[in-house]
DNA sequence: ATAGCCACTTTCCTCTAGGTACCTACTATA
DNA sequence: TATAGTAGGTACCTAGAGGAAAGTGGCTAT
């Protein structure tokens, strides 16, 4: 409630489109985080190769990439054990765990509405609009 | 509350990981598209000029596909008017508006948490790890 | 007769995220 | 001696997204 208030209020007093969104879109839903995220949540703290196994088709250049950034945002932790073999360990901080209601209602917007969507895309290529795109 | 335990229970049922909030994204949160989203809420029914003028920096190319993404997946409709010059009206759907919740809560916790986020950066900046990385 | 408006479409070009493959140093194991 | 395991780093390459600019068509205003 009040959500749609807080929505127009936060626009009209913005008028260069900067949307308030947009910053945490950056940082929170860039390409490979929220399965990065995910996982760190979900499975605690874990090591390097733990992630790249569990999160699959991630190569190893791009999940540091990505473990670089989200520490620098605080949102991980990265812990180096200076052992032989070496030994780093990757957590999530309580920061990045403050995600979790949003990543719920994420998933909850999801559950209720995303057959709403397959069935929009699938109205919309059953019967495509003849307004003016797509010449004859 | 019980967001927390709806994340822990949908990843655990996920092995493969296309954590549930990954489709959501793809949908809302590519480019351009809370922009055009959060225009479309706030001004309501607009034409395309209006909606470019008014996001700004956005080429009609662009516009024009990220509009058909979003008339496609029925975030908005498409209203044409054969007339002359041709009129064409966008308006968010009831769809489109249920995200609004999405949105606040977003705004929430970037008012929140935005500022953390700069602060580690800053923090990380001027103290960079030295556990591995980064060669002396 | 020419210019302009709208809502695009088309062509070309650039830029960068991401992928492939190979490299480091160190040790334990076979 | 050779291999495997660890946590990456580095160089190179490609595909695709996105930007710039010009074209399209039909009517209208000058």
């Amino acid at each position: 409630m009040a959500g749609d208030t807080d929505w127009v209020a936060a626009a009209t007093t913005d008028p260069a489109l900067a949307c308030p969104t947009s910053a945490v879109i950056d940082i929170v839903f860039s390409r490979w985080t929220t399965p990065i995220l995910w996982t760190l949540h979900t499975e605690g703290r874990q090591r390097f190769v733990e992630l790249q196994r569990r999160i699959g088709t991630i190569t190893p250049k791009v999940l540091t990439q990505r473990l670089r950034q989200l520490e620098r945002d605080g949102l991980v932790v990265r812990t180096y054990h200076p052992e032989v073999p070496p030994r780093v360990e990757y957590e999530i901080t309580d920061l990045g765990r403050s995600l979790a209601p949003l990543f719920a209602h994420l998933a909850t917007w999801a559950a209720g509405n995303l057959d709403k969507v397959e069935q929009a895309r699938h109205d919309f290529d059953a019967d495509p609009p003849r307004g003016a795109h797509s010449s004859p």
